[in-house]
DNA sequence: AGCACGCCGACT
DNA sequence: GTCGGCGTGCTC
């Protein structure tokens, strides 16, 4: 380390190395006049990159002689805001990611370019900006109070302000040098609609909003428990009405699934306010224009999935995370952060306020719930020694039929999707299976395939069995489509649908087939796990849960509760009716603890099992994990590997490492797969340990000839 | 990651 | 004689 005579700037630049880089500022600039968040071209290797500057510094390990001059600033303020920078450095070293990665990661395709920003087209507008600590505020009464009042609930543009405050515009150039305002640009396509009232607010639901409100301007995690599915939305939305009426933002996660139309128009009329809506289907264009819009303050809400958490926000005021256990806000590959916990850091950083929504199980044990729905009643169908009809016991079907004469509806949840997922030679006992996951394929009969779900390789159905010749195979199992062939000859006369994700691949799709229903006349609802969320049946009373003991015996550690979340989740769908409903149960382990605890205790005494389950076995709450893992065509490289990082580790203190071991699916898409768990009681001790190791984990030569990832707070063991 | 450099095998 | 394989090293 060498002190230098003038300053260098910091910078990430986007490779998978775990270091910064350091540059003299552009000719003619000073080091200091570039803020952290802002985007340079830099000189990198032989090519030239996008770099965003960290910080400065003093001094530098970079001979002097070395450090190269960044060749020009891109933007004119900072495009990251600096507790995005500080947040997206801490989450670099929590989870042992590159920095640079994790910085790409933040920014919208298109900012990722070497290129200025786009200069948005629209109206001009003032807008407040996040005031410097030290800002003098104008005085009261003044034309500039005045103003920053009319600013406090959002942007307004020049046109509407000639309109409200004539004489603005000196001072609104007063306040521009004080930092309090700025010159945007407002998107026509974030205008309001017209508002519409929501329902008044229960007692329940009043005292929720007023106890988070008390902790407006200051971060605060809270968990919202004990008010059921819509219901919390009132919640929410009442507080980020009062976060919008104090010119704040809010910023609102939602799980893949949650993003619909209906959601967004729920909002959009509720609040008439600007939203920015975040998701990963959108156009590099749109995302980009989303994601100024909220860095600038111009969107008022920001509605998300996972990634919309690394969004700069300009005014905080409040982040809700909407069913807060979903597993798509964990990334599960690249950078495996988890947007719920980035939530909180970032809800830390803003002092906002974190409201959590993770207790869907609450439906169960709540007394009072909107159109006066009950819980359902549980019945659990013993299979052992019955015979099945394509899957169904006759009790089920029984039940089914009953269902549909009431003329009510009738759900049947399968969380496989395809026609069966075994096809086999009875006569030689060969089965279809994939030459590169050594796992059973898929027949999809509707497609004529035999598909893999876990690399998507697809063949065509052999018309007899390879290895004997016998020509007819058998379907083993049954999937949603065999479920609905089934249905259908069952029940010629009722009107069926299926949802799964062949089903709903179109655009819409979901949407159009719950629309099919007609919501008074009786029908049968075939599906997976996307059936779990959606629009509310009112006429739905009966749920089966068709292959519940897959969820018994896993090898992954949080798949019985995620049997239990699923039948609770499930159960909830009959549970909204406005007639009680059912649930059933098909299962040769009627007497499994888990589905015994469910039924009869609930969801959360279950939980509570579990969780005790969890703490004897040394697995998350009570133990801190990280995962390493590691692939390749050989699995002597992924030993070596695993064996030479394992000998790295020289017994950490606190730290247990297990294995090296093959991961719960050895292989996969033709790789070897292996793995290294390292547990903690002590999340310090996990975290003292990693970044060290990791930095000579990285160096090892036996990792060239492998692709290794590190998992910190996986959330499976695939 | 990208990209150069470098050192061995089969081609005009 | 060269084209090209990918093992190794480097990027401020």
């Amino acid at each position: 380390m060498r002190a230098l005579s003038t300053p260098v700037l910091r910078v990430a630049i986007a490779v998978p190395l775990a270091q910064t880089f350091d540059y003299l500022p552009p000719r003619g600039i000073e080091a200091r006049t570039i803020a952290a968040g802002t985007r340079l071209a830099v000189p990198f290797g032989r090519g030239e990159r996008v770099g965003i500057v960290l910080g400065h510094a003093e001094d530098s390990v970079i001979e002097p002689d070395k450090l190269r001059c960044a060749l020009r600033v891109l933007d004119d303020a900072p495009l990251l805001s600096a507790e995005l920078v500080q947040t997206l450095a801490w989450a670099a070293r929590y989870y042992q990611h590159p920095l640079g990665e994790v910085m790409e990661t933040a920014l919208p395709a298109s900012l990722r370019r070497v290129q200025a920003l786009p200069t948005p087209a629209g109206e001009r507008a003032l807008v407040r900006a996040s005031a410097p600590v030290d800002a003098e505020l104008p005085r009261k009464g003044s034309r500039a109070a005045a103003l920053l009042d009319l600013l406090a609930p959002g942007p307004l543009t020049y046109t509407a302000l000639d309109a409200r405050l004539p004489g603005w515009r000196s001072a609104a150039t007063n306040l521009r040098k004080r930092g309090l305002v700025l010159t945007t640009t407002l998107q026509t396509r974030l205008l309001p609609v017209a508002p519409i009232a929501g329902p008044p607010l229960s007692e329940e639901q009043r005292a929720a909003v007023d106890a988070i409100a008390t902790h407006a301007g200051e971060f605060a995690p809270v968990v919202l428990e004990g008010i059921t599915g819509s219901g919390k939305t009132e919640v929410y939305l009442a507080l980020i009405a009062q976060a919008l009426a104090r010119g704040e933002q809010a910023l609102v996660l939602v799980p893949e699934i949650g993003l619909t139309p209906q959601t967004l128009r729920r909002f959009r009329e509720r609040l008439a306010c600007r939203i920015a809506v975040l998701h990963s289907g959108l156009a590099d264009g749109e995302r980009a224009r989303a994601w100024l819009a909220a860095a600038r303050g111009e969107a008022q809400v920001i509605i998300g999935t996972r990634s919309a958490v690394l969004v700069p926000l300009a005014r905080a005021g409040i982040i809700v995370v909407d069913e807060e256990h979903d597993a798509s806000y964990k990334q599960q590959e690249g950078w495996r952060y988890h947007a719920r916990d980035l939530a909180l850091v970032r809800g830390k950083a803003l002092g906002v306020p974190v409201v959590l929504d993770g207790a869907r199980y609450s439906r169960l044990h709540l007394s009072s719930r909107p159109g006066a729905a009950r819980v359902p009643r549980f019945q659990l169908i013993d299979l052992r020694g019955k015979s099945l009809q394509h899957g169904l016991a006759d009790t089920t079907i029984t039940a089914l039929r009953a269902c549909l004469a009431r003329g009510e509806q009738a759900l049947v949840f399968r969380n496989r999707r395809g026609y069966a997922p075994v096809l086999a030679c009875h006569v030689c006992a060969w089965h279809a299976a994939c030459a590169r996951c050594d796992k059973p394929l898929t027949w999809h009969r509707g497609a004529a395939q035999l598909a893999c779900h876990h690399c998507g390789a697809q063949q065509r159905v052999p018309s007899a069995c390879p290895q004997c010749g016998n020509a007819h195979l058998a379907p083993l199992g049954h999937g949603t489509e065999r479920l609905e062939e089934t249905l259908a000859q069952l029940f010629p006369q009722t009107s069926l649908v299926r949802i799964d994700r062949e089903t709903t691949r179109r655009k819409h799709a979901f949407d159009d087939l719950f629309g099919t229903l007609a919501e008074d006349k009786p029908a049968l609802i075939v599906g997976t796990q996307m059936l779990a969320k959606g629009h509310d049946l009112p006429n739905l009373t009966l749920v089966v849960i068709v292959g519940v003991d897959e969820g018994l015996y896993s090898v992954d550690f949080r798949a019985e509760e995620r049997l239990a979340q699923l039948i609770v989740q499930v159960a909830g769908r009959a549970g909204r009716a406005r007639k009680p409903g059912a649930v059933l149960l098909q299962t040769h382990e009627p007497e499994h603890p888990l589905l015994q605890t469910v039924l009869r205790q609930g969801y959360a005494v279950a939980a509570m099992r579990l969780l005790r389950e969890r703490s004897e076995a040394g697995l998350p709450p009570y133990a801190h994990l990280a995962l390493l893992r590691a692939q390749a065509a050989q699995a002597t490289h992924t030993d070596a590997f695993l064996h030479a990082a394992c000998a790295l580790a020289d017994a950490p203190q606190g730290v247990a490492l297990l294995g090296p071991m093959p991961a719960p699916m050895p292989r996969r898409a033709g790789m070897q797969r292996a793995q290294l768990l390292l547990s903690a009681e002590e999340r310090t001790h996990l975290h003292a340990f990693l970044p060290d190791w990791i930095a000579r984990v990285r160096h090892l030569s036996e990792a060239r000839r492998v692709r290794w990832s590190i998992d910190v707070d996986p959330i499976d063991l695939y």
